[in-house]
DNA sequence: TACGATTAAATCGTACACTATTTAATCGTA
DNA sequence: TACGATTAAATAGTGTACGATTTAATCGTA
């Protein structure tokens, strides 16, 4: 019995005694005709979007989790790790813009790595700044129990392929619009 | 200059025009005809999954970074706002229930926003165990200027809104699939 | 009705994530 | 070629998330 799934919430919402609950002053920004059949509550029809990502990404995170915590990784740490096992070595910067995260994040997480003998950090010889990351052999090692994951996860869900390819795609979209918003400090 | 956006990682990775996006490096999953050699890498495949969903809520939440920051409140907050703008009172277990968060991220979070004037946290007579948290009137007027925040991270999405719909139907379906995983502590 | 089990929050410890700042190396150009 | 600007990591500080444990209140039932 992990979430009770607003079983008890309803003798909550149920007798709205709340005056001022909602639907009445959303509707001032809606440019309503005659019809009112659309007393939708801006913030609570928006709450869909953000919040199903975030909570999505929680969710499918701790599917994950119990099956990366046998291999000793967190699920940031199995991303770096992904970027690892397709292009061998790479700086910190490259981890950082394969995965979108900055150096504070990844600086004790490549350190975690490293004290767990999956990687190397190494100055590079051609630019001092640089630190380049590189797996140990126990590192690529590991990437043949990692292949079990994938199949594990979409079994676990039981979703299709196809369905989440989708998903992906329009995920991709999203995250391209939003990468170019903060991308775009002029406007407004 | 925000991300450089991989610029100097094409010599790392050949001509791969955009990797932190990229869609076509999926190519088949289907399994094609009688090579078996199935080039398929399923670990850069499946990073699409849950890579996308995780960098998609981080990029959508830093859209909404900038409009709640003059608000004074963080993504996470602006969450618990939404559900107690909705549902007046709410213990911190209900709050849980509908954010799919538990104590140890509710206490401290609540805290902060007590002091800031926007909650209070009040223990209740039916049942001590229980916090109830209640809107102050400060709380409450602040529910005004967040009806400016769905529309303005729409528009710089420049996403449409049934395409979002569809997203969120998608994501719905991803949440309950995977909060079904972890409630079956049973399998495997 | 007493007492073990359950439940609601809080606390502790670890690990991201982000902003702002710092440090050190490299670059551009006068 | 010296020197200010830029760049790559790291550091400091705040705020989530989550597992595990603790504390206090309530419940179930013998």
């Amino acid at each position: 019995m992990v979430s009770p799934t607003m079983s008890e919430m309803t003798n909550v919402q149920e007798n709205a005694s709340d005056p001022q609950l909602s639907t009445q002053d959303s509707r001032s920004l809606a440019s309503n005709g005659a019809d009112t059949s659309a007393p939708v509550d801006p913030l609570a029809l928006e709450r869909q979007v953000c919040f199903a990502l975030v909570v999505a990404a929680r969710s499918v995170v701790s599917v994950y989790r119990p099956l990366l915590e046998p291999m000793g990784l967190t699920h940031p740490q199995y991303l770096v790790m992904l970027a690892l096992w397709e292009h061998s070595p790479l700086s910190v910067r490259e981890i950082g813009a394969l995965l979108q995260l900055d150096s504070p994040t990844l600086s004790p997480l490549l350190k975690r790595l490293a004290s767990a003998g999956l990687v190397t950090r190494t100055r590079s010889n051609d630019d001092e700044r640089r630190l380049i990351i590189e797996l140990t052999p126990e590192g690529r090692a590991l990437r043949e129990r990692a292949t079990l994951i994938p199949p594990a996860v979409v079994a676990r869900l039981g979703i299709e392929i196809s369905e989440l390819e989708s998903l992906r795609t329009a995920l991709t979209k999203v995250i391209k619009a939003a990468l170019e918003v903060d991308e775009t400090p002029g406007e407004r």
